[in-house]
RNA sequence: GGAGAGGUGUCUGAGUGGUUUAAAGAGCACGCUUGGAAAGCGUGUGUACGUCAUAAGCGUACCGGGGGUUCGAAUCCCCCCCUCUCCGCCA
């Protein structure tokens, strides 16, 4: 959420930015109703301070053996009038609210100018793209031949997009994220959560899933809960509407599996683990103070990529303009592992800087210099997500046989083996 | 799912319709005192919004959350959330 404060004194940018991301804000209506309620706030706050006068007056003239009745006649109808004053203000309250809350967040003054995928830059390439002596393989006829994972019975038991991993394939999910968790807390100084798998619609707002887009999400309206997108989503709002007294940055890392209705991509990338109702990730949470956020945010995209360096994975960083990135980021890298049987490039983190756009929504502060409340920075990255690292991991390590070279560091992970097939 | 007990500020804890302007104590900050410290004494000690210059000051709201009754609600009524105890069910 924005600061209405910033849009009131800062239109013209607020305006600019909503053009460079191609979305249409009504601005101007938002300060409008921003108008209406605070010449109302300061009207019905005046009828109020009156009105705990008198009240008071007629305690004492009560006590003092005196009549009230006159006088309460004439506040009851100052009551009337507050409560007309007080339900307009209800109304325009839960509009302005709600007009904020589909406002993006601002792009970063660093963040590239474009308007759609092509116009973001990379920033580097680690590694090179191997050489084949023979066409690689799709991951999805090297894991069924190798039976390592079974998606036509994983569709029966739940639909399409559900993958069901099987016998080593499994382990290899299990080694993965053993090994991830183990490198990010080990030596990247982050702590461990094992967070619930559902939120509520607090949480939801808080990072900013919802209301814009709540029919990404499965929901059970039964209980009004949200099985999770993402970590970010409970593990950002662990904080929410706390003043932070430990020292910042505080750095969370959370294995969990992610839940995504994906919808309006049917029929896109649906092959394989390529896009996936269902599938595992380790994120990276921090919240930073506003001065490090940047810094911090370098560092989080860096531990991201160790993960691949370690697998000895070809990876390149880019950074997404004004038109691709996230609803509540302002700045933003993805990181795309290179997969040669699909001969394109995959994403498998997207490393996102939210300064203060969240903290904001959830209500998450921490104490400056002066010891005055003010909002944190969340940043948060996947570190990383599962299903299209398994796909490098087969497609780069595959031999003419069939069979796949395991990462020496996944090695002690998977009880020693080294090769699947 | 059923029954009961609770939720008050940084903490402990009083408060069942009207100087409550949330008592008291602890903690914390500053000052006095002291050679220095402790003790003692004094002062201060929340958040948000509005007004305003992002000051001071003033005002409004906030006692788990949301509604309601009333001239006036921490206090009475309704709904919801959370914690604890017991019962039921259950991995």
């Amino acid at each position: 959420m924005l600061d209405i404060r910033f849009i009131r004194e800062n239109t013209a940018a607020v305006k600019a930015a909503m053009a460079n991301r191609n979305v249409q804000v009504d601005v101007d209506a938002v300060l409008e109703l921003d108008n209406r309620r605070r010449a109302i706030v300061t009207g019905v706050e005046e009828l109020k301070a009156e009105r705990n006068k008198v009240s008071k007056n007629i305690g004492q003239m009560i006590k003092a053996g005196k009549d009230p009745e006159a006088i309460k006649a004439e506040v009851r109808e100052m009551g009337d009038r507050i409560s007309a004053f007080d339900e307009e203000l209800r109304t325009i309250d839960a509009d302005l609210r709600q007009r904020l809350l589909f406002i993006p967040n601002l792009p970063s003054e660093t963040t590239p100018v474009g308007k759609d995928e092509k116009d973001n830059p990379v920033v580097r390439v680690w590694g090179e793209k191997k050489a084949f002596a023979f066409a690689p393989v799709p991951h999805w006829d090297l894991g069924a031949a190798l039976d390592i994972f079974d998606f036509e019975r994983g569709a029966k038991v739940a639909g399409s997009g559900f993958p069901l991993f099987k016998g080593k394939g499994a382990k290899l999910e299990r080694a993965l994220i053993q090994f991830m968790l183990d490198l990010h807390t080990e030596e990247h100084g982050y702590v461990e959560i094992a967070p619930p798998y559902m939120c509520n619609e607090t949480a939801m707002t808080g990072t900013g899933q919802l209301p814009k887009f709540a029919e990404d999400m499965y929901n059970v309206t039964l209980d009004g809960l949200y099985p999770i997108p993402t970590a970010e989503v409970p593990v950002t709002n662990i904080y929410g509407n706390e003043i932070l007294t430990q020292p910042l940055p505080i750095c969370h890392t959370a294995y969990t599996p992610c839940f995504r209705r994906e919808a309006g991509s049917a029929g896109k990338d649906t092959r394989g683990l390529l896009r996936v109702h269902q599938f595992d990730k380790v994120e990276l949470v921090k919240f930073t103070t506003p001065e490090t956020s940047a810094a911090e945010h370098e560092k989080l995209t860096a531990d991201a990529e160790r993960v691949l360096q370690k697998l000895g994975l070809h990876y390149r960083v880019i950074e997404l303009c004004t038109g691709d990135i996230g609803f509540s980021a302002a700045k933003c890298y993805d990181i795309e592992l290179w997969a040669p049987a699909q001969d394109k490039w995959l994403e498998v983190s997207s490393c996102s800087n939210f300064k203060d756009y969240q903290a904001r929504r959830a209500n998450i502060r921490y104490r400056d210099e002066n010891g005055k409340p003010a909002f944190v920075h969340t940043l948060n990255g996947s570190g990383v997500a599962l299903p299209r690292l398994v796909i490098a991991i087969m497609e780069n390590n595959q031999n003419a046989d069939g069979s796949i070279d395991l990462p020496e560091a996944l090695w002690p992970y998977m009880g020693g083996l080294r090769k699947l097939g």
